[in-house]
RNA sequence: GGGCGCGUAGCUCAGUUGGUUAGAGCGCUACCAUGACACGGUAGAGGUCCCGGGUUCGAGUCCCGUCGUGCCCACCA
């Protein structure tokens, strides 16, 4: 055809299709396509918060091969894009972007400008802006952001339909969310509860189970003698107890230990007596206590870990609190505790509390030997910086099986309705599942965010009535409680006794993009039917260290809402490593820059280094499969113009009657084979094996079918032979360029483009040529003329001549049975090796000697 | 402590119900200007499949165990 350019090249192909199939709506979904035509995909709506780095391009390349092979089946594919722009990662970006803090105390300027754009000076400090202002900064940056995320998988190929674009803090997604939790409410699937939570000090939020992180910290034991108050005459005076927070001791209400624990099975019911502080405490027993811990028997303070909020809950104890919101200790004297003692560390952090308290017990004596110091787990906000505290406050909850185990059983079970890639990462969830000991908590204490959509009434001293929130009609949503108002009341009663008040939470960000199957798919927003059209999905695509996480929380709003599973397919992707195996990430320091890889390797080549990580397997980060990938892009475009120089065959046959070469029908063989394991694979979400399969067959076709069938197509004195290869040559061809379509979408359409009128993106699979019944040839068939060319090549190189050199005479010794067979392929071999006199001799091994014509 | 992976050529990895001589790419070595491709081509060297048992006619593949390595969870007085 007259496309073929003259110097095929690679250079400037993503720019050129990108922008084509952007202006053909190449990949816009067919919203009228019924449910069983439709591939749906539930797309993670990558975190916006700054940049990209290589484990984006790695997991959302999979995924597009995926959807690109399911459009190419005739699906008709929904495939949306979200940014997840709601929550603290974009207000900390907002904070360091623009040189801002949120202080909801300051009152709203119109207008606002913010001191910096981009990289405030290190000594600049944070300015306090209204909360409206603060959330118009958010708005304004996370649009900035998110052009730069949607330029970014342009130019990396994603087949997405940009029309199906959301964001997680976009009107329809905070209707949704404030609907689906209005719902859980309805039902008792969400409820409020004022109780100890986890607690970022830094943050000032609660924060969730699953958003927990244990860090190694330092840390030391104290021994520290109680004295007994009611001690029999010999007894020893005191016990003594282990501690790595003595700064707590303020808050202790009790200690305890083993109730088979032979020591202490005595002083049980006893008191004594809290150094420093002089409250009496009594000795308990509780079956968490390990005797085999510490001294034995351990402290309880309101609240040093999880494990005091069970005892102090299982063992109805009293409340001594001592640390705040801020994380530092309280200027309230708890009951009991010495005025003066206390008053020494008040307004202190726990680490600068804990020297203090050191100090003090050292000097009274109650400190026994020297601290130990070990290393401990500790734990902390997967964001933050410091411990998390404990502290009680209320907080919404939604039910996810932690404390109701026929949920948790039921939740487990939806995940059997899943097919897991791979498969045994379904272990991950179920494992998550058993071990839940709390109810997901999905309020925060936060500003950028779906507000919780919920008022309470107030009572006449002004007091939140908790047990009877107002509710909204799902008809005014979304609705913002801190500046609507509920049906019944007017604005001049907010937070006036007697009146209302609105809820000042947010929803964490898991609440919100748990439905982003709800999001994308329209649920029971007006005038659509889409929802039905795509739900369940088809397939999530996502990280397995989120399974906790988005997975879970996914799962558990689907089975409250819809009592199924949100989606038939679970496809986790692995981490990135570096070179020296460890996990690639900002952290780290050593992630590459996505545009950068694209920009040097070409986006094909990325993608191929992407799709040759086996589904769910962390893969190392390879510069070198890069230069593969661009090779084997390249070579596609050259082949192709090299095939399709020979121009069409004559006739218009069908490839039956056109393919009469045994040589040519046992490559086609071969090819259908390819055909259907690459379709199995991808079907099985299996890209890589596809690419394993297609890549191999490719790089034989180029090397030794093309080789081999060349000097036929040239050949005028026959005709039939020559439109035999040529035919065949086109089939292969067409096919390969299709095979490699999902992977290397740029090469392929180039390719493609040059001797076809549409997008090879929305061209057919391929389909075999034969089946099961009617082989189209024998696939084995072109390997024995193959091998005899290898053997006339190796001699070749042996003797240190060029491919080219003339073979005065090859003799073929082989057993009878392979006569035939070499016949076949005998006029190719000696065009392809240059061979002047072929003879085939019978023997029992298939040997060759080659005789070289001279050089000239 | 519990769960789940992984250990095959110098490197990165395939190896699908157990079956002739264990594969690929990169790298390495030697060679080749041959009708598209030097971002090319031809060929070569290179492996006690972590180790030890077992099942089997036959084990890289199945079973048991050891070691190494990674992730998740629990415990963290």
């Amino acid at each position: 055809m007259a496309n073929i350019p003259d110097k095929p090249t690679l250079d400037g192909i993503e720019e050129r299709w990108a922008a084509q199939w952007d202006s053909d709506d190449t990949y816009r979904f067919d919203a009228s396509a019924p449910r069983e035509g439709v591939f749906s995909i539930d797309t993670p709506p990558p975190t916006v918060s700054g940049s990209l780095h290589v484990g984006h391009v790695f997991s959302y390349t999979h995924t597009d091969t995926i959807a690109r092979f399911q459009r190419m089946s005739g699906k008709a594919v929904f495939y949306p894009m979200g940014w997840d722009d709601n929550g603290l990662p974009t207000e900390r970006r907002v904070q360091a972007y623009y040189g801002v803090r949120c202080d909801p105390s300051q009152p709203y300027v119109d207008g606002f400008q913010p001191p910096f754009r981009g990289d405030p000076p290190k000594e600049h400090q944070a300015i306090p802006i209204s909360r409206p202002n603060f959330l118009e900064l958010c708005d304004e940056l996370v649009e900035i952001d998110e052009e730069l995320f949607e330029h970014l998988f342009r130019r990396l190929g994603l087949s997405v339909d940009w029309n199906l674009k959301y964001a997680t803090i976009d009107e329809r997604s905070r209707r949704i969310s404030q609907r689906a939790f209005l719902r859980n409410v309805e039902r008792g699937e969400a409820y409020t509860q004022e109780a100890p939570t986890l607690w970022d000090i830094d943050f000032r939020t609660a924060v969730a189970q699953a958003e927990v992180v244990d860090r190694s910290r330092s840390g030391a034991y104290h021994r520290i003698a109680f004295a007994q108050t009611d001690a029999g005459p010999g007894e020893a005076a005191s016990i003594e107890i282990e501690t790595t927070r003595p700064e707590l001791l303020a808050a202790c209400v009790a200690l305890v230990a083993h109730p088979d624990d032979e020591r202490f099975k005595p002083h049980f019911g006893t008191t004594v007596k809290v150094p420093l502080y002089g409250q009496h405490v009594e000795i308990r027993a509780h079956e968490l206590a390990q005797p085999d811990k510490g001294t034995g028997i351990a402290m309880i303070c309101t609240f040093g870990d999880t494990t005091d909020v069970t005892w102090w809950r299982e063992l109805s104890l009293a409340l001594r609190v001592i640390i705040g919101r801020d994380g530092r200790i309280l200027p309230e004297v708890p009951a009991g505790v010495d005025v003066a003692a206390y008053e020494s560390i008040i307004g202190k952090y726990p680490n600068q509390a804990q020297k203090i308290v050191v100090e003090q017990l050292t000097e009274s004596g109650n400190l026994i030997g020297e601290p130990r110091r070990i290393e401990h787990d500790v734990k902390f906000y997967e964001k933050g910086d410091r411990p998390l505290e404990v502290v009680t406050s209320r907080q919404w909850y939604i039910r996810n099986g932690g404390k109701d185990s026929a949920l948790r059983a039921a939740l487990v079970a939806r995940g059997d309705e899943v097919t897991w890639h791979p498969d045994h990462m379904r272990h991950r969830y179920e494992n998550w599942v058993e071990g839940l000991n709390s109810d997901w908590l999905v309020s925060r204490q936060r500003f950028f965010g779906v507000p919780i959509p919920v008022w309470y009434r107030l009572d006449d001293a002004g007091e939140p009535i908790y047990d009877t929130p107002l509710l909204p009609d799902e008809a005014d949503l979304p609705i913002d409680p801190s500046t609507d108002v509920p049906t019944g009341f007017t604005a001049d009663q907010r937070d006036q006794p007697g009146g209302f008040a609105g809820d000042p939470d947010i929803f964490d960000t898991w609440a919100t993009s748990s439905l982003t199957p709800e999001i994308a798919g329209l649920w029971e927003e007006d005038g659509t039917d889409r929802f039905d059209r795509v739900f369940p999905f088809d397939m999530r695509p996502q990280g397995h260290d989120i399974i906790r996480t988005w997975l879970f929380s996914t799962m558990t709003r689907s089975h409250h809402e819809f009592g199924v599973a949100p989606w038939g397919h679970a496809a986790l992707s692995g981490w990135i490593l570096d070179p020296d195996r460890k996990k690639m990430g900002k952290s780290s320091g050593n992630a590459q820059t996505p545009d950068g890889l694209l920009e040097q390797f070409g986006t094909d080549a990325v993608r191929y280094w992407a799709a040759s990580g086996r589904p769910g397997v962390d893969t190392t980060f390879s510069e070198d499969q890069m230069k593969v990938g661009r090779k084997l892009a390249n070579k596609l475009l050259n082949v192709t113009k090299f095939v399709l120089q020979f121009g069409a065959p004559s006739g218009d046959r069908s490839l039956d009657d056109a393919v009469t070469d045994p040589i040519d029908r046992s490559m086609l063989a071969k090819l259908d084979a390819v055909i259907d394991d690459a379709t199995a694979a991808f079907e099985a979400f299996d890209y890589a094996r596809a690419l394993e399969r297609t890549e191999a067959f490719f790089w034989w076709f180029c090397d030794n079918y093309v080789e081999l069938v060349k000097g036929r197509t040239y050949n005028d004195e026959r005709p039939e032979g020559a439109d035999s290869a040529k035919r065949a040559l086109r089939e292969a061809l067409g096919a390969l360029q299709r095979l490699f379509a999902p992977i290397l979408p740029f090469a392929a359409e180039e390719a493609w483009s040059w001797w076809n009128e549409s997008s090879i993106h929305t061209a057919a699979w391929p389909t075999p040529c034969g089946d099961d019944t009617t082989p189209f040839g024998d696939p084995a068939l072109a390997d024995v003329t193959i091998e005899l060319l290898t053997q006339v090549r190796r001699s070749k190189t042996e003797a240190k001549r060029s491919q080219r050199a003339v073979v005065e005479s090859l003799v073929v010794t082989a057993p009878t049975a392979l006569h035939a067979a070499i016949d076949a392929g005998r006029s190719d071999l000696i065009d392809a090796g240059s061979v002047l006199d072929l003879r085939v001799v019978e023997g029992a091994e298939v040997s060759t000697t080659v005789t070289l014509a001279d050089e000239d």
